[in-house]
RNA sequence: GGGUCGCUAGCUCAGCGGUAGAGCACUCGGCUUUUAACCGAUUGGUCCUGAGUUCGAAUCUCAGGCGACCCA
């Protein structure tokens, strides 16, 4: 029951459920004592069951002249301000039930997370993709540059972390013989919070044997398209009043080229680090000491300059492999990965290459991240001797991809803040003051 | 991690150095066509916490808590 409007012996009240509202038209004539115990003893708030006929009152509403009534739940709280609703986000977050009921906007946007979680499903599984799921609890957190968080196991008395990706198993089912797998699931990394970064989110990695990174960009194109158009009607969106076009085909651009349109610096012509850095410099942007390589700087002058322009879908095409331990050199171009990330509203949305397939080419990359762990880089990879014992039995040339649900829900409900698409985002517990 | 802003009744907010306020909700009374119903009355407070300045602090200062946004 959401509101109330009690006149002497007649009264109406709007009831809610999940489907929508009715008004509830209640007359002293027709209800007896009932009448008074309704109209003195239920509160906004309150669930209620009612029976009676269906008719339409002088003012045109379709509403149920009650005949017969039942309390059902007793609200001991009073709802949010009926009229203003809830504002203050803090409560919107910490407290969702109130939010849920009196934000119908807040409804939609999970209704439209729960559709696009299943079409994204559905379209795998109806081109012959299989969900298997994997460990969340790892010996070795791996997959992603990414700090875990860490448990314990008592009886084994073993230290474990929550996963960082699912890549490493899926790629070790691959190696079973699975040519077609996806996992849709929770991730964990332990970093801070933001607009776009809870702790834990959702992500959805596809693996495809016989693939490369080319036929992951278009099934990335199609699935996202597809998806985009059952659950909004269309691929024509706005986002934070910014229009958006999601219809095939979206731009592809290497990140070379994107970098030397943003800023003028060709980092094909670069001799060595130096030179990068010098240039960069000159061009008025920053250069990290942490960026010891020129593929490290392209990097850094696309994450300044360009990243935050790519409002129209984007693929970006052919990443530097000093920052890609996990994908598989460039068939024609030295220096690179055969890799792509998908970049909308200025936000990376999909990163997926050519799996790196030969054991002995990443035990070189894993173990060059861990020395780079050794020397601090908490982000950095450990080197997984499981894995790589996997890769040593053989595995299929593979294209692998992996979306970030959160931030595609972000865009299809037109959403600010991750945690407007996770029903309970993690807050610092309240404080008691002092 | 840094900066800016916010925190006052269940909710939405005003008050910004001189008795703690409004609307909605709650409680009571009136009302047979309302839909933000209306009219009247009552009730409701650790003004986020602590310290300081002051004759006097929700208001000014400092520290802390929680949150939002921006930056890293």
């Amino acid at each position: 029951m959401m509101t109330r409007r009690v006149m002497g012996k007649l009264a109406f009240f709007t009831l809610a459920d999940e489907s929508g509202t009715i008004q509830l038209y209640l007359e002293r004539a027709a209800l007896g004592e009932s009448f008074e115990q309704l109209t003195d003893l239920v509160d906004a708030g309150d669930l209620i069951g009612v029976a009676g006929s269906l008719r339409r009152t002088d003012r045109g509403e379709l509403s149920v002249r009650v005949a017969s009534w039942w309390m059902l739940s007793k609200a001991l709280r009073p709802l949010p301000d009926k009229w203003h609703g809830l504002s203050d986000v803090e409560t919107r977050y910490r407290q969702r039930y109130l939010d849920l009921i009196v934000t119908p906007r807040s409804r939609d946007t999970f209704r439209r997370r729960a559709l696009t979680v299943r079409a994204i499903r559905r379209w795998l599984e109806d081109r012959g993709f299989l969900e298997i799921e994997t460990p969340v609890l790892q010996a070795e957190a791996g997959g992603a540059d990414a700090r875990p968080f860490i448990t314990h196991h008592n009886t084994l008395d073993l230290p474990l972390y929550l996963r960082i990706a699912t890549e490493l198993h899926l790629k070790r089912l691959v190696v079973g013989g699975f040519e077609r797998v996806f996992e849709l699931g929770r991730i964990f990394r332990n970093e801070g919070i933001s607009t776009r970064h809870n702790p834990e989110f959702t992500s959805v990695e596809v693996y495809q044997a016989y693939a490369d990174y080319h036929d992951m960009l278009a099934l990335t194109e199609q699935l996202i398209a597809a998806v985009t158009a059952e659950v909004c009607g269309g691929t024509a969106l706005t986002y934070q009043g910014v229009a958006i076009d999601l219809t095939p085909p979206w731009r592809r651009a290497t990140m070379h080229e994107l970098v030397l349109e943003a800023t003028g610096l060709d980092f094909e012509g670069f001799a060595d680090r130096g030179a990068a850095a010098a240039a960069m410099a000159a061009a008025g942007l920053e250069v990290p000491a942490t960026a010891d390589t020129v593929g490290r700087l392209l990097n850094e002058a696309f994450e300044q300059r360009v990243e935050a322009g790519l409002i129209q879908p984007t693929f970006v095409l052919d990443y530097p492999l000093e920052i890609s331990p996990l994908a598989r050199p460039h068939r024609s171009r030295p220096g690179l990965v055969e890799r792509f990330e998908l970049f909308i509203a200025g936000r990376e949305t999909a990163n997926a290459f050519s799996e790196l397939i030969d054991p002995v080419d990443q035990r070189q990359r894993l173990e060059e991240q861990q020395c780079r762990r050794l020397a601090g880089d908490l982000e950095a990879q450990g080197v997984d001797e499981d894995f790589l014992q996997a890769l040593e039995v053989g595995m299929p040339p593979t294209g692998g991809l992996g979306i970030g649900i959160d931030r595609l829900v972000m865009l299809l409900t037109d959403s600010a803040s991750i945690r407007d698409v996770i029903a309970f985002p993690l807050l610092r517990p309240e404080g008691h003051g002092g």
